[in-house]
DNA sequence: CAAGAAATATGATTTTTATCATATAAAAGT
DNA sequence: ACTTTTATATGATAAAAATCATATTTCTTG
């Protein structure tokens, strides 16, 4: 069983709050396992018994519509805590969590997380501050749903897919989503997706290498994004 | 000065968790005022120098646009407060709150909603739960507007009209909202609203007398809602 | 490595939605 | 009460996006 204590992804959740005790004990009653690529974590309306933090890949956050098309809300990588608000809420979770690559997360009893909200103050603190950083986010993504169009929203996402996950050595975007994947992030069908990363190809703001995309002209896109 | 322990909406939100000596405490420092139809609590942008508590009328958290248009976010009653976030996040504000109707708010200073957080865990839980819930319905609105068709929006919130604030004697909502306002709700053009209403009107669906809007057919409308 | 399956790509067409134009009705100011 | 302004309504058209069809490519798996 490995230390909380010396896990570097700690300290970018709320639970850098922690003290050394709080570590051991969570050391103690926390499970940490492999999720392979495509697994659900857990899934919508599922009663979650603790909260999820991602020691190491990158998930989706999702729900299906009732078009039988699945929404991603948000897209989740090392560091994140998930089902927090299913935890506070008491309420069954209202979004799937999938892998996208193979995942290490450790769970954490709901138990173990009340007492956290119970005696560390600074805990709470950071969870509310995630929550509202969270909420700003859905907030703005509604928005743009609602008024954008989806070759804006492509743009805006293929920036927000290099900020976030950053580029490989040949340029191409780290994290490798399927046309599906994106569609599915943008709100639109998957081939209008990939008709538009086709449209982009051929201005040459973008190149598309087998499932690899490589963003050429940045400050195109950002202007597309507006 | 009104007191604050006196005040029947303090029951339905976060504050119902403070004692007499903080009710007291608050009624010495809140400020009490009307805002008129149309004119702004707070806008986008604007550092929040505490919260607002909605004694009376209703409000819309927006958000423009950069194609100029006003995406309504949230609609809000008496009961809640306003610029929680903004208080925990230390961050501007991320929408603007304008009255739909004549309004009765009272502003609570930030040190004072601090304190709170500080002191009394039932009171931050409290919070804690009100923001969750706002993500939970943010994601659910997202999911909204990235996949259903502007018909089954527009049906969607008829129905929520009239759930969440009511109808009038003669049936109309009692929420009077303008076309523009009913189209930066779902999220759409002015004139495909009214296009959308006239074709509702003209299934049976609902009657339109002026601006008021009676709900006939509830069942179809929750139909066309999916 | 070949065969089948799945993902990507592109064309043709339809549906949905936005935009522009203009008419009519309601509200507000003088 | 009448003019001006603003909101609602509707038609015509254009643009955006979805859907259906069908290649082509890539990935799997025996």
């Amino acid at each position: 069983m490995s230390k909380c204590e010396q896990c570097i992804v700690r300290q970018f959740s709320s639970l850098k709050a922690l003290g050394k005790e709080e570590l051991l004990k969570m050391a103690n009653c926390k499970t940490s396992y492999t999720i392979k690529k495509g697994e659900p974590i857990f899934e919508e309306g599922e009663t979650l018994k603790g909260v999820f933090c991602i020691k190491d890949g990158v998930g989706k956050l999702s729900k299906l519509s009732s078009n039988g098309k699945d929404q991603i809300v948000k897209l989740v990588k090392s560091g994140e805590l998930l089902g927090q608000r299913s935890m506070i809420s008491e309420e069954s979770a209202n979004l799937s969590a999938i892998a996208l690559n193979d995942m290490e997360v450790c769970f954490i009893p709901r138990k173990e997380i009340l007492g956290f909200f119970d005696k560390n103050n600074e805990f709470s603190m950071n969870v509310m501050k995630t929550i509202c950083g969270d909420l700003k986010e859905a907030d703005d993504h509604m928005v743009s749903m609602a008024q954008k169009s989806v070759k804006s929203r492509l743009a805006e996402t293929l920036i927000y897919l290099e900020d976030t996950f950053g580029k490989n050595d040949d340029g191409s975007l780290y994290l490798q989503l399927s046309r599906e994947e994106i569609a599915g992030l943008i709100g639109t069908a998957t081939e209008s997706c990939i008709r538009l990363l086709s449209d982009f190809k051929k201005l040459g703001y973008i190149d598309l290498v087998g499932k690899k995309i490589i963003v050429l002209k940045r400050n195109e896109l950002i202007k597309l994004s507006n």
